[in-house]
DNA sequence: CAACGACGGTACGGTTGCGTCCCGACGCTC
DNA sequence: GAGCGTCGGGACGCAACCGTACCGTCGTTG
């Protein structure tokens, strides 16, 4: 029997060593030595750095995010910024996500590990706050959950992981409404675009407001 | 004098190299293998690896992107997002980009390099693109530029870079429409949070509709 | 209490990359 | 056309890491 403390050290070291150098450069022996313990100890539980890696990170990838019923669409919104944002602050966290994001671009065995976590989460968020709002009729049926998560997460995550502007918690609801009405006019069904240039409509405009 | 047929060699095959295996490891021995050059060539032009990089990298970067005035903000954030979906597409360009971001969350000279890059364009989207908007009255004075970049940029990055769902052209209209509408709530002045759970307008909701 | 089995740690050969040094080749100048 | 300066190429010593084989130790079982 593997000797559990020893297996949560390493996972540990692998985070860390995640964090500060990459995957790229992530070594065994460094892991060892953070974790103090011998090479041997990673090798016999995972038989090369990939997987190493992809387990260490599925476990912790797969925890979910619980996402509270607001009541309405820019409650949730908000609510999951706030999740996410502190989700995204961790530095390890910070540090390991782009990486391994910009890993998956070359190494299909990450780029599905993260794809399923990612749809995980997705689901949680698709499903959830998206068809939540549906019922609510806050936007219209038909609305395409995969389309419409690039419009959810893109700005955060840009913002606190790429840009890495520091971001007030009180512009959090801004974004949130911001990205409310992003939704809403995304998700109408296919409306001619009124070429040429007059004035837009920057809210939802036509159709499908609620209440 | 320095060879520029070799120089250039180089810098082809940095950028090749980046995108095959990313900074972290990147090695001179590799970039001058598929360069046909000799390893002494690259160290008689740049100190280290880092400044290789940031020197090929900096060249690239610099290139701005040219930003027609459609005439109206969807216009406009329509053709940025043709623009940046067509450099973006580039397997050099989408590989390199999150890579490189990523490590700058590790290195303060790259991260700045960065920066500078993405100030310059920055500038180029954020000043004009906004305040053309900003002129048209389709947004409030006062618009703060850096706030509102979020949500310009991070949608379509996440979904070509990060998600990397294919993107049919055909959508980029409506993800120009849906940032519209964000950008129009996001830059409203400070509007009390309707506390509490009572129903939410998801849309801009009180004042400040245009037209 | 003895023997077994599984564990973690150390040591090893092989590989790769770093940064430098030296050499032959080429072009330019007088 | 001879001499000089600069270039690119190959080789070297050094360090880090990989993956494995071997060794001592500890807990367990009969």
């Amino acid at each position: 029997m593997l000797r559990d403390d020893i297996t949560t050290a390493i996972r540990g070291a692998v985070m860390h060593e995640l964090a500060a150098v990459g995957y790229g450069r992530l070594s065994i022996e460094a892991v060892a030595r953070r974790a103090g313990v011998s090479k041997t100890a990673i090798y016999r539980r995972w038989r090369s750095k990939l997987e190493l890696v992809l387990a260490v990170v599925s476990k912790v990838a797969v925890q979910r995010l619980p996402l509270p019923d607001t009541g309405t669409l820019r409650g949730d919104l908000e609510m999951l910024f706030m999740i996410m944002s502190h989700a995204l602050r961790h530095p390890l966290a910070s540090q390991i996500i782009p990486d391994l994001l910009a890993e998956a671009a070359r190494n299909p065995e990450i780029a599905q590990t993260l794809q399923s976590a990612l749809q995980a989460n997705q689901h949680t968020i698709g499903v959830l706050l998206i068809e939540r709002a549906v019922e609510r009729g806050e936007l219209p049926e038909g609305a395409d959950p995969g389309a419409l998560m690039d419009l959810i997460v893109g700005p955060l995550y840009w913002r606190i992981a790429i840009a890495r502007t520091p971001l007030d918690a009180a512009d959090l609801p801004r974004m949130a409404a911001a990205v409310a009405a992003a939704l809403g006019v995304a998700s109408e069904p296919h409306r001619p675009v009124d070429s040429g240039p007059a004035p837009i409509d920057t809210t939802t405009g036509s159709g499908s407001n609620r209440s």
